[in-house]
DNA sequence: TTTAGCACTCTCAGGTCGAGAGTGCTAAAT
DNA sequence: ATTTAGCACTCTCGACCTGAGAGTGCTAAA
């Protein structure tokens, strides 16, 4: 589909208003606002070719026009000029991470909520997680009788807490020596590994070792680490989703746990630290995302920590300043998560 | 206020009806489906009254009535009776917490969403805090140059990660080692007690109790723990949310976290492990919440650790069932906690 | 005290109507 | 070969009207 330059124009112009307006485009309003140097009725002529080209749509005959999800994805693809994010906007998200405390779970809220903030949509983040769950450290406390606080450390710096019972009471000094002696023999080992290491273990240590198995296969197997959201009542108040349930469902996809590994999970698969993907209108394959538009990067370290970050918003979205804004935050993440937590 | 019975009857009929239809109910209506045997002029006359006491309210001259606020308070405390939940109910709850992965944070997301389920609204679960922070163990794992994780495990099983930055690189072995004296030294003490073992301590060792000191301080002063939510798309599809963005403002109370510390805490003040407090209509001081009602419970340890548990539906809300499972739920988050926690 | 009867009120759904915005087509102008 | 003015046509949207239906309050009788 190739179009000359003064359709383009038109697209881009039309998706400009649209997105400010939320309404259909008139060729009349069109030239008038734009100071045009073109009759309205040219300009319909081009609307009514990039309506053939399935770019534009009529929601009647009779309405001006308004884009489709396949126009929106040229505009994506093909118009966009990637404007850099405005240095004090810029300033103003760095500045809030380097002064926030220096914590994992802060960051990865504090970029939720920025994102949610800047592009008034929702905000997805998921922590930084490893494919292959490397052992760093383990720390055993004792509580009371037999019940015992399981402090699991990987490389990469996840870290998982469990409560475990013991076949019988175990005193804390017992604890400490089995924790070092894990930390001392397994370090930097996987789960294979580390079973490999059995023997060396007394009955009590074994016991612990398959429970620590259990719990860094379950970590693997997880495709995503812990997932952050904000800013979903921002989606709630775009005029379209004012009285259908669309909204509701396309938030259920954010609540439900499942369904939202599911989309990080097929979106991100193909998506590189650096990257960036945009999924406009469910993409035929995420029905109740029909109205609504999902920006997604990959942030951390390629070779072992990544995480996701995105936004979720209304199909009319404003790309240009949104992809600008995710690609940024997922910059900082990149470089907090390499300064701190690189292997 | 002195209601006849056959007032407070009429009272708690419209009340239901009104929770299933989500309309105003009339006089004839009322008889026919409840097969009173009373004409419709005498309920009629009753409900004149009743709406005199300011407990029902007209939307307009000749449409059926409506509970006001107050009507739902004089009903939540007056009227209604406490039905237990159904056995089968309880029991697919309790299943569901024991057969799952012995971790608080796991019964914590459990109960957010057993209780969103159940009663179709959303719900909000704060982690257990103690109102004073008890040392109980630390750890310090050297990751790379002069940043270090530090793991704190609290009386009663909070625990707090952090990097922090030391003066100078670290051997694992001395880290370990001040550690462990940590562990010894200030087992059981509040920060105070904390403050006054600085002499124990050599130059690095007094640098990490600073941290340390600063790091319990923030716990104490924070309200609550963490905050689960779950089932927020429940509310947006009750009918009275249909159109208007009241459901958003609600939302948006529990979006932001300051906020929705402040309900918390103001509504948990009174309230006492195994209690109930039930928030209708904002009571006049959430605006935002004109439209909703809140049900909080706390659970844990009255004398170590609380949390809250609740829901925020519409106003219009099966009270009865709500209120059990509330209870519920808080007394089965008691009973966990009690085992696995207790200080 | 309760109830039958009745006049009255108000909403709501449906229908009609004109204004306004926008279109597509045609024929003239560039 | 484009571009543009002109025009007939289409469709929505809000305003307005209307009648059916539901519900009320009051009165007088049971």
């Amino acid at each position: 589909m190739r179009l000359t330059d003064r359709q383009k124009l038109i697209l881009t112009l039309i998706i400009h208003e649209h997105i400010q307006t939320a309404q259909p485009i008139g060729s009349k309003t069109l030239v008038q606002k734009y100071n045009l140097t073109l009759s309205s009725a040219t300009v319909r002529n081009e609307m009514s070719v990039l309506t053939d080209y399935n770019l534009l749509r009529q929601p009647h005959t009779s309405a001006g026009r308004v884009p489709t999800e396949e126009g929106y994805r040229f505009f994506v693809g093909n118009l966009i000029h990637k404007s850099a994010l405005p240095t004090t906007t810029r300033r103003t998200i760095t500045h809030q991470f380097y002064q926030s405390r220096q914590d994992v779970e802060q960051w990865l809220k504090l970029a939720a909520s920025v994102l949610a903030n800047q592009s008034q949509a929702a905000s997805l983040v998921t922590a930084p997680h490893a494919e292959k769950a490397i052992f760093k450290h383990l720390e055993l406390i004792a509580t009371r009788g037999r019940q015992v606080l399981m402090v699991l450390v990987l490389m990469g710096g996840e870290i998982r807490q469990q409560f475990i019972t013991l076949p019988e009471p175990v005193a804390q000094e017992r604890l400490s020596e089995i924790a070092a002696q894990f930390s001392n023999l397994c370090v930097r080992r996987d789960a294979d590994g580390i079973a490999r290491m059995r023997q060396h273990f007394d009955a009590l240590g074994q016991d612990i070792l398959e429970i620590l198995l259990a719990e860094m296969t379950l970590i693997e197997e997880s495709a995503t680490g812990e997932i952050y959201l904000d800013g979903m009542t921002n989606v709630l108040s775009e005029p379209e989703f004012a009285e259908s349930d669309e909204a509701r469902q396309a938030l259920h996809i954010l609540e439900e746990r499942s369904l939202l590994e599911n989309l990080l999970a097929s979106t991100m698969v193909n998506t590189d630290v650096g990257g960036i993907q945009v999924l406009i209108g469910g993409e035929g394959t995420w029905e109740e995302l029909r109205q609504c538009s999902v920006i997604l990067a990959r942030y951390g370290d390629p070779k072992s920590l990544t995480g996701s970050v995105g936004v979720l918003g209304p199909i009319r979205m404003p790309y240009d300043r949104t992809i600008s804004t995710v690609q940024f935050v997922a910059n900082v993440l990149s470089d907090l998560v390499s300064e701190t937590l690189a292997v």
